[in-house]
DNA sequence: GACGGTGTATTATAGTAGTGATACACCCAT
DNA sequence: ATGGGTGTATCACTACTATAATACACCGTC
């Protein structure tokens, strides 16, 4: 439900879940004071390890993204600016924009061809 | 020169060789008898181990797209259809720009912002 | 206060993946 | 044949990942 885990990426899932989170905290998906899923949950849901989860939390608190009280689910923090600007939300996406700007110019792509898929890739999501 | 290795990055050496040299075979840059620089070479230019270059050639050889002919420099295999057909390289960045759409969604960016700042990287590039 | 709900510390284990050092096999030109 | 150029097989080491089984500390409520 609330993340897309992927066991086969070469990606490891603590790290999945974190990156997940952050932007989707940060996009204003998921907004402060919010309640995460608790550990046993997201494990339950997605057959792995209560400590795997746990882990990711752990990261994004020591990030001060999240906040714990103990006895109580996790929550999104509340100093965050409750939405970042969309400027700085960009530039948490372009690294991933570099990497397709690298791979575009070694395969002989224009921006055109590029754009153009992008931009259908991006509206079929929607739906 | 040949290879933009980024050994900070969580994805493998190895694996960044293999895949940039992918893109160039099959993007036009690279062409069927070019040769490759030596496993030493490289090792030596990114400070690495000859057999971190070695696995990649040797990924690749058995894909199909280099030839190995002992004694002599990896050479890019000349079956192949010398540049592959735009929507072909096209679906190769397609992986690439599924994780910017999916990325962008969690963000809260529109695909105008995300065009925009894409096409801007890709034109810097160029130059 | 007992219970069921949070997250976590601890320890141990297993598997996997990436990298590295060395020595080897081969080709070619001298 | 010898030397310098290929790529590579082998082995070992390190780091990381994920899992597991407990046990703990805390909160709220019944």
């Amino acid at each position: 439900m609330y993340f897309d885990l992927q066991s086969e990426s070469s990606t490891p899932i603590y790290r999945q879940i974190v990156e997940q989170l952050r932007r989707q905290i940060n996009g204003g998906l998921l907004g402060p004071g919010d309640a995460l899923p608790s550990v046993r949950q997201v494990a339950e849901q997605h057959t792995i390890n209560p400590m795997t989860v746990s882990r990711a939390y752990s990261l994004l608190e020591a990030e001060g993204l999240l906040v714990r009280r103990r006895g109580k689910p996790m929550t999104v923090a509340a100093g965050l600016a409750t939405e970042s600007s969309a400027r700085q939300r960009l530039c948490l996406l372009q690294p991933c924009l570099e990497q397709v700007a690298r791979e575009a110019r070694q395969l002989g792509l224009s921006p055109d061809e590029v754009v153009t898929l992008l931009v259908e890739l991006m509206d079929k999501e929607e739906a």
